[in-house]
DNA sequence: GTGAAAGCGCTAACAA
DNA sequence: TTGTTAGCGCTTTCAC
């Protein structure tokens, strides 16, 4: 305008109104070279004392924020990981999703949240979103994702598992709940309470359901020799409970206590039994699994097998950044539950 | 190596091998320019039929995928919307999110979640990552972010707050629930079962708790004329929850039933009665607010005023991009709750 | 219909 | 200590 500047203005009209600053602004600004300004944002050495602040004071007057897409463009990284949910509306995940967050903000990066709605296909599809995002590495809080794109995709990127594949997948790492444990767990403490005749409700056929399910059998048949282990489900879980309600108002040879997959259905299970006027745990005693925040809403409170989730969180972007440092070799860790033993379980009426 | 192709190699020899295959890449392997690329994985015009096909198979065979950041980069936009989450491991914002992804989807834009944890600062935090993210506009489920910052916030970029602040400000959107319809549909209910001395139950004193609070005063003294409106809480809840238990054991003029500011707080409710063996409906009617997924696993099932969350969701992102797409003044949604009546309440035992 | 060249905002290697 | 230069991977004119 004043022809003063005669320098060629490179800098197109527009930038300075609609869009945000830039590097280049404040360095203009504040009468340095673009690369003193980089310099002194990111706190490295290279400029002055003196010059750092002045640019500093610059860029906060600019209202300047660096642009990370532009940087992560260059530096060949993006600072991102990923933690893809198969539920959000869930403690199990929200403890888990705690840990995972504290451990990322302890390693200088930056967590960005997907989520699959318990649906395969939107699992898979958010995976490809965060790939296309660039993160640099996922955890993935599922055993949903086939196997098959757990391994095209481990290829590209550092995936850690919380949860129990139905098979190994080379390199991926997985860190999983002890189930047997905890299957062993909740059957000892109704044993110690005078149970003998207890039944196992299963809701799902899964590799994790499963091996809660045939620890039940085995720990049944070690501790109660001569008694058949009981099962109801996976298939008609509706009818299985109705039918354990049946044998509890009908068979004197019913179950005394009944040990659950999960809090959610010991919890369809107790209403259902109080529906029925039956009286927990007088008549039925029922161990639940995940300690979710339920167990304590529950009248009586529900005894549950309770996996250290925050934990676990943090154990699998440990490993994620162990793979990400250049580990090959894979790891699988499995994480001792605890019993927390509340009202629904007691001795059996006539034990 | 050969030395037949004398055109000077200006690709680094670590990137064939290493990095990921990069548009260049594909453009050498096809026989084709970049920009003969770009235009095919685009699915844009410029590029005839053959050569889109054979450019698209040779990327799919090297495995290529178009790095996000350098697309954003040069076009200046980044596709991405945020969504702040106050509580992941919740129902509320479960749904919530359901419908704003939804709405993402269809518009073709990338959602981002992010996770508050209940703390205002971690709160600010992760909006401030957001930002640095690039999204173009947030959708924060959660009444907690200061005004100031949301101020200061939503002139970078488009917001829509769901949720009911504590005071209106300028240059943001918000969708929040009907408060005040809320209470008036429990007390109508409660009312109309019967119920003359009804009291409230509240655990807070934010705007969405006082409007709540406030109303349920006024539809009382509508609707029961002589009759004092009774309010316990915000302040040590445990304290008031045993007082009104007191009440029930000890006074005939104790409260038939109890309005409660949400879900959380009358399953504590119901809890403790049950535990003091008090018998729910019969000697107390209790409402909750939310119709969370507790509702339908507690006994009795908890009667509650329902929000519609997914629809909420929705209307939030579709506000969003109203505002993305230019609007300028400010919209202030309100929408209306219903009542879902389970076996909570009842007619008064002397009623 | 296709290719060459410029440049998005930034960093990193180098030169001054 | 500072400024200059060359890209990061991509899109977008603009010639051909």
């Amino acid at each position: 305008m004043t022809g003063l500047r005669s320098a060629p203005e490179k800098v197109p009209a527009r930038r300075r109104s609609g869009r945000a600053p830039t590097i280049h602004d404040v360095a203009l600004a504040a009468g340095v070279s673009k690369s003193a300004v980089s310099l002194a944002i990111r706190n490295q050495r290279g400029v002055s004392e003196a010059t750092r602040e002045h640019i500093l004071s610059v860029a906060q007057e600019l209202g300047y924020r660096s642009n990370v897409w532009a940087r992560s463009l260059v530096q060949g990284r993006t600072g991102l990981v990923g933690v893809l949910l198969q539920d959000l509306g869930n403690s199990y995940h929200r403890d888990l999703t705690f840990g995972v967050e504290d451990t990322a903000v302890e390693n200088d990066l930056r967590l960005v949240i997907a989520h699959g709605r318990r649906d395969p296909h939107r699992m898979q599809a958010e995976l490809d979103s965060l790939l296309a995002l660039g993160v640099e590495g996922v955890v993935i809080v599922s055993s949903w994702v086939p196997p098959q794109s757990l391994e095209r995709i481990g290829r590209r990127v550092p995936l850690v598992v919380v949860g129990r594949l139905p098979e190994r997948v080379s390199g991926i790492d997985t860190v999983a709940n002890h189930d047997e444990l905890g299957a062993k767990l909740a059957v000892e403490h109704l044993v110690s309470l005078g149970h003998t005749r207890i039944a196992h409700l299963t809701g799902s056929s899964r590799p994790a359901a499963m091996h809660r399910r045939q620890a039940f059998s085995e720990i049944v048949r070690n501790l109660l020799p001569g008694i058949e282990p009981q099962i109801e489900g996976p298939e008609h879980l509706d009818a299985a409970i109705k039918y354990l309600i049946f044998q509890l108002q009908e068979e004197a040879s019913a179950p005394t206590a009944v040990f659950t997959q999960n809090d959610r259905i010991a919890a369809d299970l107790v209403g259902a039994c109080l529906d029925a006027g039956l009286r927990i745990p007088e008549q039925l005693s029922v161990v639940g699994y995940d300690n979710s925040s339920v167990c304590r809403m529950l009248r009586p409170q529900l005894t549950s097998v309770d996996q250290p989730r925050t934990e676990m969180g943090r154990m699998a972007l440990e490993m994620l950044l162990e793979r990400i440092g250049g580990r090959i070799e894979d790891r699988h860790i499995t994480i001792a539950p605890s019993l927390e033993v509340r009202a629904s379980t007691a001795a059996p009426r006539n034990g």
